[in-house]
DNA sequence: GGTATGAGTTCTAAAATAGTACTTGGCCTT
DNA sequence: AAGGCCAAGTACTATTTTAGAACTCATACC
């Protein structure tokens, strides 16, 4: 499979990759939620090649992440913001940021606080059930074929026989751990 | 800025991303929490280049984000299941879920439903303050210095002067269902 | 006129990926 | 014992993507 055929999968994880899931689309977002918004900012941020950032910035705003907004006329000059959809993006953010900081904070602690205005404590984001509120756990979700499970479906839906199921083990089973 | 750089980066998500945030890795993560755990299987489901998932699976092992064990001896074989690291990444994978189920669900809805559980309902995810226990808005979180900022630091760390002018916040938006 | 600015585009070399074929250890069948 | 099969990779080539520097373009400023 190619990169370019993912959005055609019926599956929303591979979709968002489609938009998001290459090496610096998630770190260009990240500085969105920080405020840079102009083409020399990102690219003197980040890193970046100028070649890659450009298409970087072009394919967010065909998928309407961000868009392109005037800032003068004169020399025309535009940048970039983020859109409702691109402002969506943040659990996808924060929810990383956070494993970062508890898997690989660095010999002095996390490199950035996070500190929520309303209640004035900083914080770390936890994901919760939508309908009961509690907290989620990979172990507790069921996952089910949804109303577009065959949209146009060239994949396995939903946790089809594997091999790996299915055998009886021909061998015993060695614990090693 | 190459990839392999990106570990050092004083911030969480470019470290997280120098874990899973190439082309594939964290395709492979979804079908570990489908309980896909064999080469093979994901090869197939994946439809990736073997060369490629080799490297990709040793990554993550080397990260400990999937362990290898033992399935059977004999012909010595191995299968691949998810570390605490590794389940810990779900907030990741189900944001992202959550994105693409808004925003690029195809004609006849979402390709997958997720049912907790433990209430017995379909549900999306939600991310809350840990503190507060409001739901999250991108708005209402200020970023500052943590501890590790200045760990090896060769990049600007938080919200640096940009010529770019602060634009007045305006109002604050409810939460759909 | 000469230089600076911001936002790109062009170009080449290096790296990563796609896709296929081959290898390896051990079992199973004939 | 020979040949085949299986699972889990490696080797190799062709294609695509990225890194990095240099160049363009429109206007402003001195």
């Amino acid at each position: 499979m190619q990169w370019n055929k993912l959005d055609q999968e019926p599956c929303s994880l591979s979709r968002t990759l489609s938009v998001i899931g290459d090496r610096w689309t998630l770190l260009i977002l990240r500085d969105c939620f920080r405020k840079v918004r102009r083409f020399d900012d990102f690219q003197e941020r980040l890193g970046i090649g100028r070649p890659v950032l450009a298409d970087r910035l072009q394919k967010l705003v065909d998928n309407s992440v961000l868009l392109k907004a005037a800032y003068q006329d004169r020399p025309m000059r535009y940048e970039y913001r983020l859109t409702q959809k691109g402002l969506d993006l943040y659990p996808v953010i924060m929810s990383m940021n956070c494993w970062g900081d508890r898997y690989m904070p660095g010999k002095k602690g996390p490199p950035h606080l996070y500190r929520h205005v309303t209640c004035g404590h900083t914080f770390e984001p936890v994901q919760i059930c939508s309908e009961c509120g509690e907290e989620l756990d990979p172990r507790g979700v069921h996952v089910e074929a949804g109303p577009g499970a065959r949209d146009g479906a060239p994949m396995p839906v939903v946790d089809p026989p594997l091999k790996t199921a299915r055998q009886k083990p021909k061998q015993r089973l060695k614990r090693r751990t």
